[in-house]
DNA sequence: TCAACTTTGTGCAAGCGTTCACAAGCGGTA
DNA sequence: TACCGCTTGTGAACGCTTGCACAAAGTTGA
């Protein structure tokens, strides 16, 4: 690790990517930066409650990880704690928030306006977090023009001159999972490279394209296996004719 | 791997979990019953075209994967292909199923009737997939006893006693945050087991409690992190004066 | 100034998960 | 029956992630 750390950086509040941070973002492992981004929900919530320092152990408790790994994760964005003291929750907010590229404001475009849409498009939670709602697209021509959550729907056909002209950087795909794919295509040729998909289809997008996934029944189902796991130990236990808390039970 | 093939397994569709099965259902990586989710769904959308074999390569390019993963993640349920022909589809599936503890009904209760819980409530992809959402819960009065697609919404305060009437096995949280942790310990003290928790909130829960967590911020935030760490390597390279294309750009 | 105490940052080893590569096994064909 | 080609199933190597344990570095108090 060639880390030689920059004299002067700690301190002053770089807005622009040095060519050190930019090293480091390089490398920092896909799981460490889904946990930076709760350490970051957690520090906002330090900052509205007036916390101005906060140590590992507390930290890494409110985030549900222990200790050590909120460490080595910190330690991927570069050193800004102060030994025997913790670190400065401020400081870290907006070291989180530039590795994670939140100093750019990123405008979503939502496409699908069903049931899902609509409560995305009403979603307190993007705005409030750098990541405004710019634009609605929808194929039924009942909805275009129709505004919901304040933006007028406009038809899917139109995504390519909305997109370019409120500089679309976030696509959100909430069709149905027939229409995915095609939506897809039209928004990574529309230069959109970060997509979200809610439909349940495995999309095929060129490389320079980042696509994540919730799928909700995925979500469930993975649930279901550890419910079928737990009874089937249970069940196992029981072959033993013992139940799981000590208790004989017959079988 | 201590995994010696039972005699008779393998050819008779076993609605019940054998001894066998349930050794191996609980070591199978996390991550790879997260895929095995994904096959089950491309699987079902191959049995509706009357497909009824498939090889490795195939369903590992319909399912996003490389064919030594897919090959694996079966494996981790037993050896249901035949060499030199492929998988047979049905087989599979129900295979599948019944890893994932598919056979059984895991009836959904909804709770936070906002934007969120409106989509979950009327969303499709549950019933049709084996989740019934059997009760909808909120702290709202004028919205209990309001039917919300199809289901009338039940007041939090009796979460208890309709949880256990309705054998709900699996809680979804779509609250405010504030109130997340409060629902939570009430799913929790009701019996549920699992909760699928879309408050940007991290749940503390006992030990015998399975919580999967969405958070679109995050998802969004991790987005974010690649448009940003391209953006870096796009001016990293303008540094030495070449962009991406090989067109020379002044610095 | 110095010693005691606290907390960070990180080398290292162990554990998982992924990928490779190939033997084993099956169907088709002569 | 014997051979050939194809595809599965899996041991083994590799790489990433996690967790431990401790030196380094800061603060506090005398």
């Amino acid at each position: 690790m060639a880390g030689r750390r920059g004299e002067g950086d700690e301190v002053v509040t770089t807005p622009e990517a040095p060519a050190d941070v930019r090293e480091r973002a390089r490398s920092i492992p896909e799981a460490a930066v889904a946990r930076l981004a709760v350490y970051l929900r957690v520090l906002s919530g330090m900052v509205d409650q007036q916390v101005t320092t906060i140590s590992s152990e507390e930290l890494a408790g409110a985030a549900g990880v222990n200790s050590a790994k909120l460490r080595k994760d910190l330690s991927y964005i570069g050193s800004y704690g102060t030994r025997g003291v913790g670190y400065d929750v401020e400081v870290l907010v907006s070291h989180i928030e530039r590795i994670l590229g939140l100093t750019r404001k990123h405008s979503v475009a939502v496409v699908g306006i069903g049931n899902l849409g609509h409560a995305l498009a009403n979603y307190g939670g993007f705005p409030s977090r750098g990541f405004p709602v710019a634009a609605l697209f929808d194929i039924d021509d009942d909805l275009t023009g129709v505004p919901v959550g304040g933006i007028p729907v406009d038809h899917i056909d139109d995504i390519t001159t909305v997109c370019a002209e409120r500089e679309v950087s976030i696509g959100v795909i909430a069709t149905p999972p027939q229409a995915a794919q095609a939506v897809c295509d039209r928004l990574v040729s529309a230069g959109v490279q970060c997509i979200l998909n809610f439909a349940p289809v495995v999309l095929q997008v060129p490389d320079n394209v980042e696509v994540r996934k919730v799928d909700l029944a995925v979500e469930m189902q993975i649930l279901s296996f550890h419910v079928a796991r737990r009874a089937d130990e249970a069940a196992g236990e029981l072959v033993n004719g013992v139940g799981v808390d000590g208790v004989v039970i017959r079988p």
